[in-house]
DNA sequence: GCCCCAAGTAGACGCACGTATACATGAGTC
DNA sequence: GACTCATGTATACGTGCGTCTACTTGGGGC
């Protein structure tokens, strides 16, 4: 958890407004994602970003600030549906499992999840960023390839399910699905795969 | 949200304990499920019980007592496991549509994948669950059917995950999935079915 | 070297929460 | 018909929450 480790050009310098905005939007994400919104109190999250409570309302306003500019995805994820069709599933895997390693706990998609029951927004954003990243773009190269419109449809917010699920179960129920990066991908990406790809019944 | 629309043999009697107590553990769920447990307080509880929060003390003991009673999911599903392989999507997603249908928001697979996050037990019972009415089962099955055991936990984790999200999806961020309960059920049932039959890229 | 404002702290305020306690009341018993 | 205890209410208490206000501190510009 310490910051910087030495070696860094920069000097220790304190009292620097944009680290400290930073250091809260993280550990807000950290903990929004890992324990939800209405179970992590400010104090927490400015004890965990090294400061007082004061600062979360001076750089956020209120914690209803923070929880939307943390929240708000600035995510792009629909460019790993370009490219030959079989490998939708894997380059979707390989994204959320990279997303996963990079962010910690912090996956913007976990906490609008999470915060998606009590807080209608959440709800609203989360609906907005799945149909324009994932089930948008997935009926659209669906339907490219022959399949009818309501049917691309079921099986894209099938793919949304699951990645919902995945990320829950994954992060918050924890031992479900396999262990290791290689092996978490490769189930994710079969099992999306298989979602995309399976005649209806 | 009358409860006794009149015709009932019962007389409309007050001060009926085991009415009062169900009405709580009722108005519980469907709260817990739908909002979550943190953000559901005591007293909206008892105000949906149309009763007063002392009285939720009483019965329950405490808050955290009435999310054990409630969380507590007798719930046994794994004999819609039993039958033909082929309808083993189709009779698990008949099974979850009626379940919501009799319960309303208040299923209890909801609830504790809602609490998880912040209630390690709620994991815990959670996992327990999984493991004994769907995973373990699944497992079982599809290695009686020559799948490698690596790969049978593999595809029954994934029918979990998507049950997880398909339950989050339906409930909490609403408009994922088709409209119906016929055309819900035949979505999940063939998801489902896909998840299980995958051949592994 | 002093000034001054941004950066940060300390502490308190009001409120809602979970819970405990004291009181009211009605249905069954004799 | 009075008794009585389970059932239910009213209300108060302590705590932790989000937020506000007043104060302190440090670093860059002249």
């Amino acid at each position: 958890m310490t910051e910087e480790p030495a070696g860094a050009p920069a000097p220790p310098r304190t009292r620097d407004a944009g680290r400290t905005r930073t250091a809260i939007a993280d550990a807000a994400r950290a903990l929004f994602a890992e324990h939800g919104y209405e179970a992590t109190p400010v104090r927490t999250v400015a004890a965990a970003a090294g400061i007082t409570p004061g600062l979360v309302t001076r750089y956020f306003g209120s914690k209803d600030g923070l929880f939307l500019a943390v929240s708000d995805v600035g995510l792009r994820v629909s460019a790993v549906l370009d490219g030959p069709h079989e490998g939708i599933g894997a380059r979707m895997a390989a994204s959320m499992v990279s997303r996963w390693r990079q962010e910690g706990a912090g996956d913007p998609v976990l906490i609008l999840v999470r915060a998606a029951g009590s807080r209608p927004e959440a709800a609203h954003v989360l609906r907005d960023f799945l149909e324009r990243e994932t089930t948008g773009p997935l009926v659209t190269r669906l339907r490219a390839e022959g399949v009818p419109e309501a049917e691309a449809r079921d099986r894209a917010s099938a793919v949304d399910a699951f990645v919902m699920g995945a990320v829950m179960s994954r992060r918050v129920v924890d031992p479900v699905g396999p262990d290791g990066d290689e092996a978490l991908a490769a189930w994710i990406g079969s099992s999306v795969q298989a979602l995309l790809d399976h005649a209806r019944s």
